[in-house]
DNA sequence: GTGTGTGCAAAGGCTTTGCAATTGC
DNA sequence: GCAATTGCAAAGCCTTTGCACACAC
């Protein structure tokens, strides 16, 4: 039906069938530079594939959870956002005035990551995290 | 019915009633140690006094935290947990094996809210955060 | 062919809401 | 007394699940 894409053809390496349904989620999460949630994947297929499930993306998120093919960070919108593990890390300010999200990079948090580590031996996992507080524009 | 402690003092000089169902609520979230989630409250309340309504539970949170009397946490187990802001603040390391929580302190996090304030001009609410992770037990 | 994956519909868990009845102040 | 609160029941939202059918390999 369509080319699979890099998860995609990892997905085929271990053994699960590449299903249409499946290329068509796994483009949606590759395609999207922001985290994208269940409910938005849908809604994208849907646009040209209107037989697509709900319940079909989240089992299929969930399978790539499972393989750390994608990693969830919750926004605090009350649900679950999704991105790709290929894009590379980084954290999020959210701000619970206006609801911007500013990207902060992986980099800033390695120096409290290594003093977690050395003092409570707790290895913290290198998924993407959300802050919440005040933008520069609404501290004012 | 019952004393109002720290809190339901609070809410009475802000011009709130001082209900018995709220002083119990009250109680309930000063008298843990953790962090308490809606149902537990509720739960504990309804040993001694049936006619509590969950509901109720969900309001007056809402209220304290609107108020800034309570922070939320989520610790990763699909439910808002709540905590007295009288009580101080401190952060949350949760294993994700074992679900094990470590308490960390406030502290640890200082220098990189400043730097976070410093490069992007963001203030970060002190707000009860989780980091998840491996606790040194399940990293072996 | 065969077992993995999908569609559908229903349920599940937590939280919110509408509305009438109650009750603190 | 009167507006703030509660109780109740229902709904809302996101997510999961059971089961029969479909289809990738």
């Amino acid at each position: 039906m369509n080319q699979p894409n890099v998860i995609g053809r990892k997905l085929g390496e271990l053994g699960y069938r590449l299903t249409p349904q499946r290329i068509m989620i796994l483009r949606a999460v590759e395609e999207t530079d922001s985290h994208i949630s269940a409910e938005e994947i849908y809604a994208q297929i849907c646009a040209h594939y209107p037989q697509m499930n709900i319940s079909t993306v989240y089992r299929t998120m969930e399978l790539l959870k499972g393989l750390g093919l994608v990693t969830e960070t919750d926004l605090g919108d009350g649900r679950v956002r999704y991105h790709s593990m290929g894009k590379g890390h980084h954290h999020h300010l959210v701000c619970e005035k206006c609801g911007e999200t500013i990207d902060i990079e992986e980099s800033v948090l390695n120096s409290l990551w290594a003093e977690i580590r050395e003092k409570y031996g707790f290895r913290i996992d290198m998924k993407h995290l959300a802050f919440f507080g005040l933008c520069p524009k609404c501290r004012k």
